[in-house]
DNA sequence: TATATACTTGAGCGATCGTTCAATAAACTC
DNA sequence: GAGTTTATTGAACGATCGCTCAAGTATATA
């Protein structure tokens, strides 16, 4: 047998780009060109690498869900549960490797559902990955004491996704103090 | 002097039913195809009328910008400042006639931020027109002592709008429950 | 009724959309 | 090196994008 020749690119990497442009842009906004331009793919490469710009943005979605939850979990491991919630707001405004603040679920959700998109429904399954892990962390900090019983996780999880959202939405906007929100936000865990 | 033959269309109207399309879709996504079919104009007709789709665009914001306000204030005028702010919440997520329950200024803004466009701007400019309403509804709650007055009526009104464009989002999801949501944000009203 | 004026119509413009594919180049085994 | 398999290239496809404009039609005044 034969061994083939090896493709140029790195994959993951070409993933992680078309996920800073996709998240950027969105998906409509986002065109063959831009991508082909940014991967330095032709389009041949690219749809043997790919099989289409929606299965690429899949991919990125995907790659996007899966290091959210993991920050997530590390802000925990680090800490904990209580700490990681009062934490994340600021720390999701902040850093400065994304490209943009607003959520590339909610921005993808939100442009795609009206056209019934796959993308829109795989972006709300992620959204509910990511309620879950909300939830989780609510329900260590009630075993552990730092909130009150008596609340539901998941209706908090469901009122603290929303909330996230809002924050980084407002974010991306000048006449907004995003700080002062994210900083609300964590005040109100602790009333719990 | 002779006078012209009059439009077949009643412009508001058409402005009204514009501005549901591009609510529910966006920018991109609603064509001059949706357009000219659902508003019944030949292409003609339509560039006559509004000049592009982008000046309809901005109609379509100003319209919805309007009539937020003016809702707003009604309510205000019903229920006092403070009562305002808690029924707002319910409110915008119960409203049956809206195509979709996402802010429109928000969605425009998330879509074409990224491009430079002018109706990024333009509907940065409504959103803070609206903060600014929200505030008024605090300074006047504050002003009759429903609201402790330490509290920075401007900063209540970013977080609250903040709060509003994550519920409305969250509201177009099928695995949250924005009642409650929008009942919690209600209930922090009571609480400043 | 004649005429001027504006509205309506729809074919079609150039540009761009996502995508395909035949031709060429490169890298592997034998 | 010869032979085979895959990666790369870029022209070009049909569809759709926002938009233009000349021709036809309807309504007003005179």
């Amino acid at each position: 047998m034969l061994m083939p020749r090896k493709p140029a690119y790195d994959r993951d990497a070409l993933i992680a780009k078309a996920k800073d442009i996709f998240w950027r842009q969105g998906w409509a906004g986002t065109s063959l060109k831009d991508l082909e331009r940014e991967l330095k793919l032709k389009p041949g490469s690219f749809y043997a690498a790919f099989g289409s710009k929606d299965a690429l943005y899949a991919l990125t979605m995907e790659s996007y869900t899966r290091e959210g939850v993991a920050r997530l979990k590390a802000l925990a491991e680090k800490l904990g549960p209580k700490g990681a919630l009062k934490a994340q707001p600021r720390f999701v405004i902040e850093a400065v490797e994304n490209p943009t603040k607003a959520c590339m679920l909610a921005k993808t959700y939100a442009e795609l559902q009206a056209k019934d998109h796959d993308l829109a429904d795989q972006a709300a399954r992620h959204m509910t990955e990511m309620k879950a892990c909300f939830a989780e962390l609510f329900r260590s900090a009630q075993k552990a004491g730092e909130i009150r019983s008596e609340h539901d996780p998941d209706r908090l999880a469901a009122r603290y996704q929303s909330d996230i959202l809002g924050l980084r939405l407002s974010a991306e906007r000048k006449d907004v103090d995003a700080d002062e929100i994210a900083a609300d936000i964590a005040a109100d865990i602790d009333r719990l």
